[in-house]
DNA sequence: AAAAACATCAACCGCTCAGTA
DNA sequence: CTACTGAGCGGTTGATGTTTT
């Protein structure tokens, strides 16, 4: 038996989302949340499949999304976990506020991959290029990095102890920073406990990266940051009253506070 | 200035998994 | 238990922008 298909190819617009599509699903979220996601096409008005929506909301329009690149301390996080989970990027992402599992995906194959392979570490293994004389030593040595226990997600079969290279090279920035990481014990513990989700919010990992204690919250300015971009293209284009009473008060907020 | 090469990232595709009848 | 559906995930593609030649 052949698994239907996830719309009907026939009359679903594929490519690129207009910003009069954005608007009617940013205008149906918001009034009727996300619901099922093969209805919403229909109800929304869009000539586009359930998938193409959900995608489009939970990579692009929802308002708690960050934009811009990776700070570093995010970048990090996200190497560490890695070295954790593999490829799971929705659970890395589910560890840094505001990302999606796409960007981070990206951001992987683009930048950060470059990076370790710049520093001499393999990108899938996160070990270094020249491990054989290295992993030795390392092994007896222990790792410090990282609790004893596994007791989250049982990762060894996809990257077997790989994050004491991470932790190890102390001549430049990058390793500086991931070894506060590594040896914040609270924050380890957080981070390996991956079932439930505490988020960290990923501010907190540049104070972290300072030598800062984490006291910083998430801020409405910063997750609505967004709202004020749509302004920067054009928030009439997609029309105030798709936004709620929150969203519209906090909106006016960073208006008065840009003027000033 | 034009063409080629490279980099980036939004979006698609196909698969798996969980829930339900 | 089986068949089916919808949601979500990860890999891949392709359009677009940027840099290099």
């Amino acid at each position: 038996m052949g698994r239907q298909p996830c719309c009907d190819k026939l009359g679903v617009k594929k490519g690129p989302w207009t910003a009069e599509e954005d608007k009617k699903l940013i205008n149906f979220i918001l009034t009727n949340g996300q619901c099922c996601w093969r209805a919403v096409p229909k109800l929304a008005g869009l000539r586009r499949c359930g998938k193409s929506c959900r995608l489009r909301w939970t990579n692009y329009l929802r308002p708690d999304l960050k934009r811009g690149l990776l700070s570093e301390a995010e970048e990090q996080l996200v190497i560490e976990l890695h070295a954790r989970l593999g490829n799971r990027w929705s659970k890395i992402a589910a560890r840094l506020p505001g990302r999606t599992d796409n960007e981070i995906k990206n951001h992987w194959n683009t930048h950060i991959k470059k990076k370790l392979l710049k520093m001499g570490i393999d990108p899938v293994t996160h070990e270094t290029l020249h491990k054989e004389a290295v992993s030795e030593e390392t092994s007896k040595s222990g790792n410090n990095c990282l609790p004893e226990n596994d007791h989250s997600v049982n990762h060894s079969e996809e990257n077997s102890s790989s994050q004491t290279e991470n932790c190890s090279s102390t001549d430049d920035h990058d390793s500086l920073l991931l070894e506060n990481i590594c040896n914040n014990e609270s924050l380890m513990n957080s981070l390996w406990n991956m079932d439930e989700a505490p988020l960290v919010n990923a501010s907190n990992w540049e104070n972290l990266s300072n030598g800062e204690n984490i006291d910083h919250m998430p801020s409405l300015e910063e997750n609505y940051a967004w709202l004020l971009d749509c302004q920067d293209f054009g928030i009439h284009d997609f029309g105030y009253d798709c936004f709620s009473d929150v969203e519209l008060n906090v909106l006016n907020t960073l208006e008065m506070g840009e003027k000033h």
